[in-house]
DNA sequence: ATTCAGGTGCGAG
DNA sequence: CTCGCACCTGAA
């Protein structure tokens, strides 16, 4: 068990804002301590962030670490420059210079956002959490690294609906025991193609398209990626006042920012949650998704 | 009580 | 291949 407050802090330079980064959808295991301090599992570490002004204080694993989760690289810097140049986007950027792409554990991804299908996030975190609590290796007395594919497959259905997963149960359990089998090698299609790790990703039951795109963005580096919710749907139709299925929406997406789509995508769901919780402002009801 | 939540699997046309 | 529908669960 690692002590996170061992080792001297770590320096991330900004702008790198946890909240929204961390709470933004990509990630569901983050826990907020008092101020602007974080506290979750990078892989088996436990890690505790702290919120800086524009940068972040990180104790718990080396810089090397760090930056791969963060994707602290200049790519990732230039992406955000070409699309602060789209006036589309312009005022979402400059409104969260610190929204960043994560680059996650493969396996945790999948198993949120096949845990993320009709459901909410609240339920996701507590799933997530519930989940690593019950089969996942203690950090600390409240921290617990995500348990492995192998050890998940050979959970029980029954134990795994006991961790609030519902129908989804079945699902999580071959897909586990498909991953565990080497059926699907997370780990091989990273940096591979959209299409590519879209078809692979499909094969594990409770993945489709929308979640199989979720997991390429979100862990896999597959930054053309594009998948589209309610949310994002709407942000688009919003956005270029016109009408997009879920299918040619992620094209047309692709076309206007090419590579830069995923970051895209961030920005534009993370804005249209925004609005929608706003204060004071009506809450606008999402239009029920056809398609 | 109903509805809804970052969709997916399934069977029918 | 597209379309419609059911689906654990709990919070509003």
């Amino acid at each position: 068990m690692n002590e996170p407050g061992a080792a001297r802090p770590v320096r991330l330079a900004g702008p790198l804002d946890l909240a929204h980064t961390l709470q933004g959808g990509q990630a569901f295991r983050w826990r907020r301590e008092e101020g602007d301090a974080f506290l979750g599992a990078i892989g088996a570490r436990l890690v505790r962030l702290a919120q800086v002004g524009e940068t972040v204080e990180a104790i718990g694993a080396p810089r090397a670490a760090l930056a791969r989760y963060f994707r602290l690289e200049p790519a990732d810097a230039q992406r955000r420059e070409r699309l602060a140049r789209d006036p589309v986007l312009a005022p979402a950027i400059r409104a969260l210079p610190g929204l960043r792409m994560l680059r996650q554990d493969p396996w945790e991804t999948t198993v949120a956002f096949l845990t993320s299908a009709n459901n909410n996030v609240p339920r996701i975190e507590l799933i997530m959490r519930a989940l690593a609590r019950a089969h996942g290796e203690a950090l600390s007395e409240h921290d617990f690294a995500f348990p492995a594919p192998e050890h998940l497959a050979r959970v029980s259905e029954t134990r795994l609906r006991a961790a609030g997963l519902g129908y989804r149960a079945p699902f999580l359990r071959e897909a586990a025991r498909a991953v565990a089998r080497g059926d699907v090698d997370l780990a091989a299609l990273r940096g591979a193609s959209r299409d590519e790790a879209r078809a692979s990703l499909v094969a594990l039951p409770g993945v489709g398209p929308k979640v199989a795109d979720c997991i390429a963005l979100f862990a896999l580096d597959v930054d053309d990626a594009f998948p589209v919710d309610r949310w994002v749907l709407r942000a688009m139709e919003e956005a270029f006042s016109r009408a997009f299925t879920l299918k040619d929406c992620a094209g047309f997406a692709r076309e206007r920012w090419g590579n830069d789509a995923g970051l895209a995508q961030q920005y534009l769901f993370h804005a249209a949650r925004m609005r929608a919780a706003a204060p004071g402002v009506a809450r606008v009801k999402m239009p029920p998704m056809k398609g």
